[in-house]
DNA sequence: CGGTATCCCGGCCGATACTG
DNA sequence: CAGTATCGGCCGGGATACCG
């Protein structure tokens, strides 16, 4: 690298997730994973019961939402309340840390979905010129 | 769902990523994909050139970054301009699309590696209380 | 340098069945 | 309801070889 650092707030944090090795990388990937980043998005509006959860979340299956939540709870940033009821209850909602995370995940996710169009029209026009081919 | 609505900008648009089958759930795939993610945030940094990039997001094999840089070409979030020299010279940088999303991307990064203390003492007391079973 | 083509393995993930 | 257990397919992605 020269000297240009165009990055805002470039930190000097020991984490760094362009670092291979970094348990970062992993944390990210937790949370922007395929569902990961939908469960957060999902759980922003409120505590939610595991099959409550399960039909928000479009198309996850049982196995993968409970490795999902299983991860982001491990991470801390879900909390799991169950109650010996019967028949039982589970309720998961995010912890502090989570809703900071879901808030910068919703913005992103929210501004890619009022970009649709414009993302839609430039696959059309990518695959014009270079499907032609 | 019943009325609550906690999330501060529930919008009404054509795009909900929680839809199985809405496209922007694909383009969200490319953006925080395992290498879409740290591609954006590597090319926020300013213009890069191929094996640049590669030396930058550690890990990556060359045919992955060739496909996400090929998805997120097509989705219109990075401009690939070729000259052509001899050798060859290429150079990728983002769109002002690509840059807005890049930019909530790397604010998502940089919390989460600001916040990787928290993560790693939460996984210990994880591991302790359930890993003793 | 800047890629593409091919092979192939591990593990992501869905489907199904079962438990408390 | 809220999961775990097990099986198997498929494809993400690494390694290698090759091209302009």
């Amino acid at each position: 690298m020269t000297t240009t650092l165009a990055c805002p707030e470039e930190q000097d944090l020991p984490y760094n997730v362009f670092a291979k090795a970094c348990p970062s990388r992993g944390t990210l990937e937790h949370v922007t994973g395929r569902w990961g980043g939908l469960t957060l998005g999902a759980l922003y509006e409120g505590s939610m019961r595991f099959n409550e959860l399960r039909r928000r979340v479009d198309g996850v299956s049982e196995k993968m939402l409970s490795q999902t939540l299983h991860a982001l709870e491990r991470d801390g940033l879900v909390h799991r309340e169950a109650q010996p009821t019967n028949p039982p209850r589970v309720d998961y909602e995010l912890t502090a840390l989570g809703r900071e995370v879901a808030a910068r995940l919703l913005d992103l996710i929210h501004f890619v979905e009022g970009r649709m169009d414009d993302v839609l029209a430039s696959r059309d026009r990518y695959d014009d010129t270079r499907g032609a081919r």
